[in-house]
DNA sequence: GTCTATAATCCGATAGAC
DNA sequence: GTCTATCGGATTATAGAC
């Protein structure tokens, strides 16, 4: 009787050592993340590591590709709602289902690339962000011909609805807003739709309108977007 | 003929050190900040600091303190304003100075106290901290009484704009939103002032008003306000 | 109050044997 | 591919002389 051990993963050990590194930084974060300690994790020594990444640069680099395809792939999920008011919403529950399953993904996903020792973000990754800001402007546009959203520049509003989100969610996990998750769930959506209707009252609403500062020379909002290929199985 | 040297500063060195301790963060941050590249810039070794201090994390305690005590004076600032609305308006923009003024004292402020070697927020600190959020509720409650700002929940009200504010400013200053200060400035604004109309059509607004998600059981939004004196001057 | 000297750890990265 | 051994550097913090 044979046992037939197949080499399914001829070049696994790249890819153990990424799982690992994941892990690691998930559990211990970006202070706790040091060659050494993920090749204990892995179960070699640290400079074997070398032999598969070229360093702690390139490692970072690797787990944030992770993070951002994952996150990516939260957001794709809604792209398959038939109206676009779900598709609108769908989008937002994608955010918020992300931050709150992967919080330190998301939390090196907004950590400066110097403060991971890369002099710049690689192109793949801002290839990726890219296509995010497109999917999330895309549902806002498309909201607007809906008649959901008011007319405007759907970059514009895009922004304010992203600092509303990103900023909820930073408060939360730096734990400036004490609350379960249950509780921060409801906060999200419940403060959403008050950015939806609005703080001020209809007259002072109306006084604001009337004294618009307009800006002329238009101001790039977002990164230019490139197109990127993500694997939505 | 005299030379009088007075000795007007008797425990100045904790004060020079306190000094040099809030240059040296404010220029290399938390990750350029050392016990001996302090001491290097105080003109002394390493080991003088501990005399004065207890350790490297009680002097990022003073230098937090620091940082809250200017943020608090920004705000205060807006006390002195005659109406509602000026107070209000004030308020968010002794904000925006802050953060465009001290973009790194704003950064460690926001991060978390375990990252800064202490195990919880000093007592004062947290009271400085509800002082600052008493002023702002405050400000958006006596809105809501002059007809500016809707009738609702003060400190809901209050979460949403502060959430708003606050991702902008991160998105800013890590610069996913690559402009000038101008533009930032003027793009603060613009966004706060859709956050006040409201980003949905009045169609949509009245729809998703007759879906309000009650809440039964008091969350407690933002930790308890304790008293606390600042100085005005 | 400040110094020199030093302990005790950690880090990233490399050389060279196997 | 992995190991041992090591380089060269950083850090916080302390002991003891002056």
């Amino acid at each position: 009787m044979f046992h037939i051990v197949y080499a399914v993963n001829m070049s696994s050990q790249r890819d153990r050592i990424l799982e690992c590194a994941c892990d690691l930084y998930l559990k211990h974060g970006l202070d706790g993340f040091s060659m050494r300690k993920l090749a204990r994790r892995v179960g070699v020594t640290a400079p074997a590591i070398y032999r598969h990444y070229e360093g702690r640069e390139a490692v970072l680099a690797d787990v944030l590709r992770e993070a951002h395809r994952t996150f990516a792939r939260y957001l794709y999920a809604a792209l398959a709602k038939p109206t676009e008011l779900e598709r609108f919403i769908g989008a937002g529950e994608g955010f918020l289902n992300f931050v709150i399953d992967h919080p330190r993904w998301y939390g090196i996903m907004h950590t400066a690339p110097e403060h991971l020792g890369m002099a710049a973000l690689p192109e793949d990754i801002e290839a990726l962000i890219g296509s995010v800001h497109r999917i999330w402007i895309d549902r806002v546009r498309e909201c607007m011909d809906a008649g959901i959203l008011r007319e405007g520049d759907p970059e514009m509003t895009s922004i304010t609805m992203w600092a509303h989100a990103h900023g909820l969610v930073q408060l939360y996990h730096e734990s400036a807003l004490v609350m379960t998750e249950d509780e921060f769930r409801w906060l999200f959506e419940a403060s959403g739709a008050r950015l939806m209707t609005g703080v001020a009252t209809e007259e002072f609403a109306r006084e604001l309108n009337n004294r618009v500062t307009p800006r002329d020379g238009e101001i790039t909002l977002m990164p230019k977007n490139r197109s990127v290929k993500i694997e939505t199985e």
